[in-house]
DNA sequence: AACCCGGGGGG
DNA sequence: CCCCCAGGGTT
């Protein structure tokens, strides 16, 4: 019997019941399925690993009219690929983005690879984005495991536990492996993607439109929330920064951040873990007498703790700068005619303050 | 406020 | 292998 072939309900396989429901209801004309290429599903599969389709659409179409081809993004200045980041999060992300395509470019004469293992062996991509690319752009048979897939396969089977756990991502793997169809494997991994983001939805699932509800575990007990197990959850630390906001005439000052960690590459405010420390950089810079002021404290959440920020603003007129550029890359960020380089959301929420501000001057 | 996310990397 | 990390949006 072929893998795919088993239901209980004496009706179409699991698959051709996905398939059907493509055919009739299924996303066929989002911006990267339009003349299909490994490069576009590429970076979509990417954006979408961390955002939903309406806020990626945007961002999409910006980045492909300014990065068209692997060549380009492979060619172009990093702080440009994140500035076309900036406000999507995970810069991880896109810097492993450039660094593939710069890959491709030197080892691959520029063509995305089309083995599954050199695919695999890009940075930032894994299994399930692998498979996808090489699936939905060039039809090749590989099984996905993205968020949306895990919640309908967990509910459909009654997969118990979370799947953060390797037993529980595992039985899912099979599970996925098992389902995908060796025809259509296009549309059948789309519309497992798209029924995931849709239909079978994290609170409120609508299983009398899903195709597949007849045999599905969950729905047949109505415990469809129940799956997929949820993450352990642990309480989130609370940290505090205070910023300094240097302006002078229509700039301010922004240093560049290390390469890895929090906002890694993006360009910040200098930041320091207390207002002490954040005097004692006055003091070596020639700061000192300067006139400070508080502006409004906000808290920025990740996902690991929370960042009370305040934004301290200090404004110097004709003030030597070239002493404070010593160790950090830095950059004057001038507000009416921004450079494209890439800020984290809490330093683009200060800009935005520091508006008002600078006009009051 | 809680939850979600694919992959990288450290212990 | 297991756990932590990253940064937004959605519910």
């Amino acid at each position: 019997m072929p893998p795919n072939d088993s239901n209980s309900s004496g009706s179409a396989t699991f698959s051709t019941r996905i398939i059907g429901w493509y055919d009739e209801f299924g996303r066929k004309h989002l911006p990267w399925q339009i003349n299909k290429t490994p490069y576009k599903v590429w970076v979509s599969e990417i954006m979408l690993q961390q955002t939903q389709v309406s806020t990626v659409i945007p961002y999409y179409l910006k980045f492909m009219e300014r990065f068209p081809d692997i060549q380009s993004l492979a060619n172009a200045q990093q702080d440009e690929v994140l500035h076309h980041w900036t406000g999507l999060g995970y810069y991880a992300r896109a810097r492993n983005l450039q660094k593939s395509a710069q890959i491709i470019r030197d080892e691959h004469n520029g063509n995305f690879p089309t083995e599954f293992e050199q695919v695999l062996a890009l940075p930032g991509i894994g299994r399930s984005t692998a498979g996808a690319v090489l699936s939905l752009s060039l039809a090749q048979h590989h099984p996905i495991l993205d968020g949306n897939v895990k919640r309908v396969l967990a509910r459909h089977g009654a997969i118990e536990g979370w799947p953060g756990k390797k037993t529980v991502e595992n039985k899912l793997w099979d599970l996925t492996d098992k389902l995908t169809p060796l025809r259509d494997v296009q549309k059948y991994n789309q519309a497992m993607m798209d029924i995931g983001a849709s239909i079978c939805s994290r609170s409120k699932p609508a299983c009398s439109q899903c195709p597949v509800a007849i045999d599905c575990q969950a729905q047949l007990s109505g415990r469809q929330t129940e799956y997929p197990g949820k993450k352990p959850k642990k309480i989130t630390p609370e940290k505090s920064a205070f910023m300094l906001v240097l302006s002078k005439g229509d700039d301010a000052l922004l240093e560049k951040r290390p390469p890895a960690g929090i906002w890694g590459g993006l360009w910040c405010f200098p930041e320091f873990p207390s207002r002490q420390e954040l005097g004692l950089y006055l003091v070596e810079n020639g700061l000192d007498s300067a006139k400070m002021e508080d502006l409004p404290g906000f808290r920025h959440t990740f996902s690991h703790f929370h960042l009370d920020i305040t934004p301290i603003y200090i404004h110097v007129d004709g003030w030597r700068d070239n002493q404070i550029m010593e160790d950090k890359p830095s950059l004057w960020y001038n507000l009416p005619n921004p450079p494209k380089v890439g800020l984290a959301a809490a330093t683009e929420r200060i800009l935005a303050s520091l508006g008002s501000v600078l006009i009051k001057e």
